[in-house]
DNA sequence: AAAGCGAGCAACCGCTTCTAC
DNA sequence: CGTAGAAGCGGTTGCTCGCTT
């Protein structure tokens, strides 16, 4: 099967983000959501791949993504569910809220891996057959997730869900860095100031103009469906040079975009 | 103070899977 | 059913920064 390339080699910016790209990826996907990854940069004035927006977004601008030190609670859960997942980082990532699979496995490689090294496990659903249906998070899954939501390793007196527990069962951190509950009851960092600062802008913009949560233009834009958002304004439909609201424009009309740029990312 | 080194993390790359036609 | 495009995933790379010498 031909494989379209998933950078354009020409002019397309490549390494690390810009404070100047972020507010650019956000402000778009916040306003509009992720209605094409590939065309996205195009219409948000980015010079990146889609891969690289959607990588970008995922795992660092995403709201509610909680940042700094793990947890014990979270730890455990990582190892338990490492040894009966394998590297299913995506699997793992969805038993805890606010991680992303590229943390956890990288947290996996420069922590835990050391930590628990003279215990090797013996993934369940490992590498040996990519194609087994039920190693991949697909929206077919049902029946892997009922086995997985029944697994005794993962559905055990230690709730998978940090958020929660965090709260009502507060375990010490791995690090003695403070911790703060965000509007979502999850505990962030002290050092995580991308979050924080996300906190303190969606605050902000609540507080400016009523229920941040029910303002459909600013609500997480991976949890609604690209449908709601297409019909009101659908970028896909104008050209590059005539989409009304590029870059800055598309959060000016709420003041939203004059709070981004108070962000140090 | 400067160089070397290693850990941590952000981002890239290539592959698989999903979905629309 | 086959194909093509898009999305998602996991392995890997390479940069940054802090620590040590």
């Amino acid at each position: 099967m031909v494989r379209t390339p998933c950078c354009d080699k020409s002019g397309l910016r490549k390494g690390t983000w810009t404070p100047e790209e972020d507010r650019k990826l956000s402000a778009y996907v916040t306003r509009y959501g992720c209605w094409n990854w590939r065309q996205l940069p195009k219409y948000a004035g980015l010079a990146r791949c889609g891969k690289s927006c959607r990588l970008r977004w995922m795992n660092y601008l995403r709201p509610n993504i909680k940042r700094g030190n793990y947890s014990k609670e979270e730890e455990e859960t990582i190892i338990r569910l490492h040894e009966s997942l394998g590297n299913r980082w995506s699997a793992i990532a969805a038993q805890l809220p606010g991680r992303t699979d590229n943390e956890i496995k990288n947290h996996w490689h420069t922590t835990l891996k050391k930590r628990f090294k003279h215990k090797p496990s013996v993934p369940k659903n490992g590498k040996d057959n990519p194609r087994d249906p039920i190693k991949r998070g697909t929206s077919k899954e049902t029946e892997f997730e009922t086995k997985l939501n029944n697994h005794p390793l993962i559905n055990s007196t230690t709730p998978p869900l940090i958020l929660e527990s965090s709260l009502s069962s507060p375990q010490p951190a791995t690090s003695d860095q403070n911790s703060s509950i965000t509007t979502d009851n999850t505990i962030v960092s002290s050092k995580d100031s991308v979050h924080t600062n996300n906190k303190a802008l969606l605050e902000a913009y609540e507080a400016n103009s009523g229920n941040f949560w029910t303002e459909p233009f600013f609500s997480d834009s991976c949890y609604m469906s690209s449908d709601l958002l297409l019909p009101m304004m659908d970028p896909a439909r104008y050209e590059a040079h005539e989409f009304p609201f590029l870059d800055g424009e598309i959060l000016c009309p709420f003041g939203f975009y004059d709070q981004l740029q108070g962000l140090n990312f």
